[in-house]
RNA sequence: GCGGGGAUGCCGGAGCGGUCAAACGGGAUGGACUCAAGAUCCAUUGGCUUAGUGCCUACGAAGGUUCGAAUCCUUCUCCCCGCACCA
């Protein structure tokens, strides 16, 4: 048997498609629809078996939709700047610019070999100065608007990477890169994006987006809003601010606790504790970050009195390892009757305990019905909150408040291979920004890498004049988190050529927001969060109306390796998409990808698996296509197909997609019309495109990408066949049965009810029975019935007898 | 600790109140074709039983709701994943 060439089928569908420019779109009277896979990063490892498997997914909705007659645009770009880059070509002993000009190159050719239908012409490359320009005049627009700022503070830094880290970039104390790595904190003067500014917002836009549940839970508990209550403690006539969400506890504060790395701790210290003070810091600095979570609470009194805002009463200030110096406001309330932590710190220093909320045991952290609290005895702990920060406001002491778990977020970036950020310092004017017109600032190519940030290895780069004074000044040589780039590229795509705008108001407007993005879980908590704070700002700006860039967002599941385990070179089980497309085609590895398993998880790669899918396209391929009429039950079938296929695609169920699809074929395969025929083309096109495209050269006109979706009967829709069908295969099952337990026949007769006689063919019984087959009506009065099987017909079943 | 997701036949994986001994794929077994192999096609693939039937045991474990549960509820066990002294 010969085997099909599909390299060949697949390389002349490509170049068709590439010559017509067959998936360029621009904006039109039809509805819009934007499909996104998030943007690679160019590897010189090129397309891997995780990138094969979101790209298909996207791939086929991107199709499916362009069928249904949207306007999709559906773009690509390289996240080509960044660490990775930077490292690898160190490695390579290569500039990374021409490093990843090779390997872009190389990655367009796999995804171009993958058949996946993007608009080429859209193209966006991060390390583009065309593209990064726009992340510093987004920098500058944030700067005058005090969202970008410079702050020194404890900053989470890399040693493998070299650089400082986002919060969002730790992953349990760990670099998100290196495992093996402990993150260091080190107190440096860092460039910081106010996000907090739009945590409120980011939290409440959460409510109308179409993302898993899931999805929007880890947002929120990343971002960790709740309300509360600010309380102004007087410590000889400053106040202090502290943060609780227990206000109804405030008659039970016994102590307060500021953060021992609070900035302004020492302010609190008296004399006689300096020296304790000083110590216990000494001792804190001197403990890992990773043993800090199993750290035994500890504290020192710093010698201050607090007064307490209602009561008047002097309250001692310690100040303790276990107080977060950055959420809130550093400093909390310590109410050990009511708060295990407090209890525990309590019990150990011996500072008094006060139960405030009845209960049989202290400590106990519910709610319940206030005691000891002056006036407010006898309410519930929930409106005790309300009237006690009333109470507090009145006196100006206190005023309701929300606190955010999310932090600044800290963009600088000590390497060579990001944006760089468009400051100059100038001794006498201090920090000037780039002037707009003198953007963008161009990545210098000559430095030397190995000895700390490249950028600071090239001084006529460095060196500079300032915009304000034109007196000597000097470059920032930090550069920008990678994350900054990712976080507006998808409105870049709306309008990729502009060189004179970020984008065009009007296109974006059009085109966005992304109506199905498509990635992994980890971007939630990262890229997801800072693409809709961008989003929001850029709306800020007045430049687009949306509030939201996704609308939808799906997370894929992960490609394992066959036992399950994780793919890895040093495993040796690496599955190579290139290899696979050599072996089987493009169109057998993306039909295998989506047919395992639901798109949204996890599976394991079967060298089993993908045969099957490759059988089922050379079965395809083979079939001679031939047009007749379609009776009712091929009309049934492909109709109901066409329907169901839709749904399954649109909730993402490739998997159960597949199925149908091969059902389809079984049933044409055995004839049917040419509109059928057309219809499982359309279909399987979405999955298979060069297939697709293949079998419709031989009887459709253009190109089945571009046609449409077909559409469904529903009055051929007639589930009775199928029941026919079911009785009929059970009562081949029922004669075979019989055989076997008779051992031999030699002729079958069936008996069936008059209206059912045209639901059993003699031919088909006798071809799968493999014996003669008789069928008749019951009532036929001429019928063979010597052991009068037909008395027990029934609707559905059949009488058989064997001889 | 808190929150989320899982556990289905030899395997992968559908199903998410009846039509379920459980789609589909893979594997295995038997058969057809063939000199043979491969490919392809057909049948079987929980147990017992029977001229096509009937029964039993099954969807992590134990209970419960229901006329009826793989599907709903409760508890438990195990696995995966987020956050984790956030006041």
């Amino acid at each position: 048997m010969k085997m099909i060439d599909f390299g060949k089928i697949e390389r002349k569908w490509q170049k068709r498609w590439e010559k017509e420019k067959a998936f360029a779109v621009t904006r039109n009277q039809k509805e819009k629809y934007y499909v996104l896979d998030m943007f690679p990063y160019p590897s010189g490892e090129g397309l891997h078996i995780g990138h094969a498997f979101v790209f298909t997914l996207g791939d086929i909705y991107a199709r499916f939709k362009r069928l249904q007659g949207f306007n999709v645009l559906y773009p690509m770009g390289y996240d080509a700047l960044g660490l990775p880059a930077e490292n690898a070509a160190i490695k390579y002993k290569e500039h990374p610019m021409d490093y990843n000009k090779r390997t872009t190159a190389n990655f367009m050719k796999q995804q171009k070999a993958m058949g996946w239908s993007y608009d080429w012409s859209r193209i966006v490359r991060t390390d583009d100065s065309d593209f990064y320009k726009w992340d510093q005049w987004i920098f500058l627009k944030m700067f005058e608007r005090g969202l970008a700022y410079r702050k020194k503070s404890g900053v989470n830094w890399c040693g493998k990477c070299q650089t400082v880290l986002a919060n969002e970039q730790v992953v349990n104390g760990r670099c998100w890169r290196h495992e093996e790595q402990e993150v260091e904190v080190k107190q440096l003067e860092q460039w910081f994006l106010k996000i907090t500014d739009y945590a409120d917002e980011l939290v409440d836009g959460l409510d109308k987006l179409d993302w898993s549940e899931r999805a929007k839970k880890l947002q929120r508990n990343w971002i960790g809003r709740s309300e509360g209550t600010e309380v102004d403690f007087d410590v000889n006539g400053n106040l202090w601010k502290v943060f609780t969400t227990r206000v109804d506890t405030l008659f039970g504060v016994t102590f307060l606790v500021i953060s021992a790395q609070h900035p302004e701790l020492m302010s609190l210290v008296t004399k006689e504790q300096e020296t304790d003070v000083r110590k216990f810091l000494k001792k804190i600095k001197s403990t890992k970050q990773e043993d800090m979570d199993k750290l035994e609470k500890e504290g020192v009194f710093t010698g201050s009195y607090a007064q307490h805002p209602l009561t008047g009463e002097e309250i001692p200030i310690w100040t303790g390892n276990f107080v977060v110096a950055d959420y809130g406001s550093g400093m909390v309330m310590a109410v050990p009757g009511h708060d295990e932590r407090d209890y525990d710190f309590a019990k150990k220093y011996q500072l008094e305990i006060k139960k405030v909320v009845e209960a049989d045991k202290l400590p106990f952290s519910g709610y319940g019905v206030l005691v000891n609290s002056e006036g407010f005895d006898g309410l519930k702990s929930e409106e005790a909150k309300n009237h006690i920060t009333n109470a507090l406001q009145m006196k100006n002491l206190g005023r309701k408040k929300k606190a955010f778990r999310l932090r600044d977020w800290l963009i600088s970036r000590q390497r060579y291979w990001g944006t760089p950020i468009p400051i100059i310092y100038c001794d006498k004017c201090g920090i000037q920004t780039v002037r707009e017109k003198d953007l963008p600032v161009k990545l210098p190519k000559k430095v030397e890498f190995g000895k700390g940030n490249p950028l600071l290895t090239n001084e006529s780069w460095i060196k500079v004049k300032c915009p304000k004074c034109s007196g000597g000044a000097r470059r920032e040589t930090d550069t920008m988190d990678t994350f900054a780039n990712s976080s507006w590229y998808f409105l870049r795509y709306t309008d990729s050529g502009n060189n004179k705008r970020i984008f065009d108001s009007k296109k974006a407007n059009y085109w966005m927001p992304v109506d199905f993005y498509i990635g992994g879980p980890e971007h939630i908590t990262m890229h997801l969060i800072y693409a809709r704070f961008y989003t929001k700002f850029l709306r800020d700006l007045g430049l687009i109306q949306i509030d939201e860039p996704v609308r939808r967002y799906f997370t894929q599941g992960i490609v394992h390796a066959k036992d399950g385990e994780k793919m890895s070179k040093s495993r040796g089980n690496v599955i190579e998409p290139l290899k696979i497309i050599e072996k089987y085609g493009a169109d057998t590895l993306r039909l295998f990808l989506v047919s395992v398993a639901s798109s949204d998880k996890d599976f394991n790669w079967s060298d089993k698996g993908i045969e099957g899918s490759l059988r089922f396209l050379m079965r395809v391929m083979k079939h001679k296509w031939r047009a007749k009429k379609s009776d009712e039950r091929v009309e049934h079938y492909v109709n109901k197909s066409i329907k169901e296929i839709a749904e399954d695609i649109e909730y993402m169920k490739y998997n159960l997609a597949v199925i149908k699809l091969r059902k389809v074929f079984d049933v044409i395969e055995s004839g049917c019309s040419k509109k059928d025929m057309e219809s499982f083309v359309k279909m399987l096109s979405v999955f298979c495109p060069h297939v697709g495209e293949e079998l419709w050269s031989r009887f459709g006109k253009g190109l089945v990408s571009k046609s449409s979706w077909p559409k469904f009967d529903e009055k051929k829709i007639n589930d009775s066949i199928e029941k026919a069908d079911e009785a009929l295969s059970k009562t081949v099952n029922d004669i075979a049965h019989v055989l076997k337990l008779i051992g031999k026949g030699e002729k079958v007769y069936v008996y069936v009810l008059p209206q059912e006689v045209k639901n059993y063919d003699e031919g088909f019984l006798s071809e799968k029975v493999g014996l003669p087959v008789k069928v008749f009506a019951v009532n036929d009065s001429k019928k063979y019935d010597p052991q009068g099987k037909s008395k027990k017909v029934k609707p559905g079943r059949p009488g058989i007898f064997v001889e």
